[in-house]
DNA sequence: AATGAATGAGTGTTCATTCAT
DNA sequence: TATGAATGAACACTCATTCAT
């Protein structure tokens, strides 16, 4: 009597996401070098060989993880904001605001965004700018408010990709205080925003 | 004419530093766990076994590597700045001056850093706050010339720690960039200031 | 109307019977070292686990195959053969057609004949030939064919046992290109006899 | 101060043959995967590691002895052999003379002509009659033999492809009573040359 | 002192076996 | 009973470290 195969590709998916899950953090925390398969399986509380059920290798699951670690959600909100007929400035405070509750609340939406943004700082070193699409997305509609919020005389000057590539940058930094310490403290949305808005 | 003594020490101090050096940048972008030690003599043009003439093991030589990635002489400036009769934009300008330039001009001084700040964030995940004594006090002293700025009403409001913690966590972005971006839009001083600095 | 316990063990046997039977081709071309259980329960058309429902071990069901892998019914009709009151030469020619012509329309016969050979070989290694009895009486008989041909002045001189041996390790050379390759030419039966026949 | 360049080369070489010489033997006798390379680095008297100093896996090895496995030197006797104004019984019979002297002194050689001819056995699965090349022009040296004999009247009738294949196929079937039976009797060059000669 | 070949403890990966369904 | 997901012991392979030269 063979398991039903409804249900068989349903547990399969579960494993998978729950492996993918769990190890995002890891990686995020401990580097794709640092992290030893067998630490990784129980921390996941699986055997090793399952981690080989559902991926090729350690450098596939990493993959894997970089692949589902975008924000497109946020990506997609961002979208709709850029195109809002409200002030540059409301803009920002809302993306902000979004942002900033996201990384309190969880700790995974600081893991994607760091290993998001070394992923990047990676790419670079090789030249290869390939898949880097909807990251720079994320850049360019962060550097249409600014732009806009420029126009408007709220924010300051200088080149928009520049300075949104600063606000991301910030946002990575905090990322990383979330993921590494214990006890920090946060910046307000004010001190994120002073990257690019005027006094 | 034997080689004297002194001579002898000279030459093993000058390879001991040139093994610092060069393991300095390669430890920086590629983190302990990633850094190989075969890897990393074929990058300094040395064998494998030379640098155990030099250091008992990877992880002492990476320990001494912090030792020295300390930016004293940047600590020295800072220390005396604070006790400086100037007002405190002034200070902060100065500072800021000497450490984009640096940044600018000096891979190292990125390299520093960037191990630095890593290892203060590891740091703060065992909570052994016992090795961060010196690495405090460059934040000591500019949360001390923010809290001047405060009193000026030059500087934004909160808590001092926190806004020199948010200035050096964007210096240590950029040092990054510097790392491992081959072209990136460096930001300007008044940037890096706003993080701290009022209109 | 439930199931008798009858038909019950008759499922049981049979399913036992296609797993020994497509098991022993598969061991036979790929070894017990080269082959994997997961590739072996493909082959078959079942499950992994399937297979421990009828045997403990990958262990077992190996030695399992083996113990039906003799050539029980061949072996009897050449015990039977060896007393019949004809000349050598006929004895030999009903065994080589017999052989041959099997080896020729059953793959299964080329594999019971490879597997057994090469237990054989290993056996002798371990010098443990304790479970040889069946195979060595074959060798035996057939020695006791050709002696009778030695006398009858129709079969070339030497050791009985030595010759025998020859004849049947044409036997194994052929059943192993009959396993491994596709296109082969096939030697005669005359071919086959000229190992132990004069002129 | 380097060690020699020269020497260097030296004793890399040195070892490389000691581990495919070897390795070889090891390999005939357990096949690719019944070989554990812990076990065989044991057999060699060296560390696992230094195996992969000199080669980039189990399969690279597996294929180097492969390559050196051939019989170029047998080959070169075997071509000068066939345009020697001798008769066909007499080339034959040097043939044969050499190669169960080496068979019977040298365990290496039934290490090669094992190997050799598995792997023939196994490419002819694939269908993929590349690297067949050498040992294909041995059989078909062989052959030319062969044919000769038959238009002298000493051989017997039948392809000559098929013959040689039958007169090597009886070669390898006592290389492997060498590598794996301790105690064996080993058939007379009469008796190897009856495969192809008349009575 | 400097080297790089050799090593084995440690890490990544496979596979016979178990077990819940 | 039959299944295939899960497992960990065993195996392939890597890399920090040693050591003869």
């Amino acid at each position: 009597m063979p398991k039903s195969k409804e249900r068989c590709r349903e547990i399969r998916e579960e494993m998978r996401n729950t492996i993918l899950k769990k190890s995002m953090l890891y990686f995020a925390k401990n580097g794709f070098a640092g992290t030893k398969i067998s630490d990784l399986a129980k921390h996941i509380g699986i055997g090793q060989g399952t981690i080989y059920v559902y991926f090729e290798s350690k450098e596939e699951l990493f993959q894997e993880i970089l692949k589902i670690a975008d924000y497109t959600k946020e990506l997609k909100q961002l979208k709709i904001l850029v195109h809002t007929p409200i002030t540059a400035k409301k803009k920002l405070r809302r993306l902000s605001k979004t942002v900033m509750e996201r990384l309190q609340e969880d700790e995974m939406f600081a893991a994607m965004i760091a290993l998001n943004t070394q992923m990047l700082l990676e790419q670079d070193k090789d030249c290869s700018s390939s898949d880097t699409a909807y990251q720079s997305e994320m850049y360019k509609y962060t550097a249409k408010i600014i732009e806009q919020g420029q126009k408007e005389g709220t924010m300051v000057e200088g080149s928009g990709t520049k300075l949104a590539d600063y606000y991301w940058g910030v946002i990575y930094l905090y990322s990383l205080k979330r993921l590494f310490t214990t006890e920090y403290e946060m910046i307000s949305i004010e001190d994120l925003e002073r990257t690019v808005i005027k006094g």
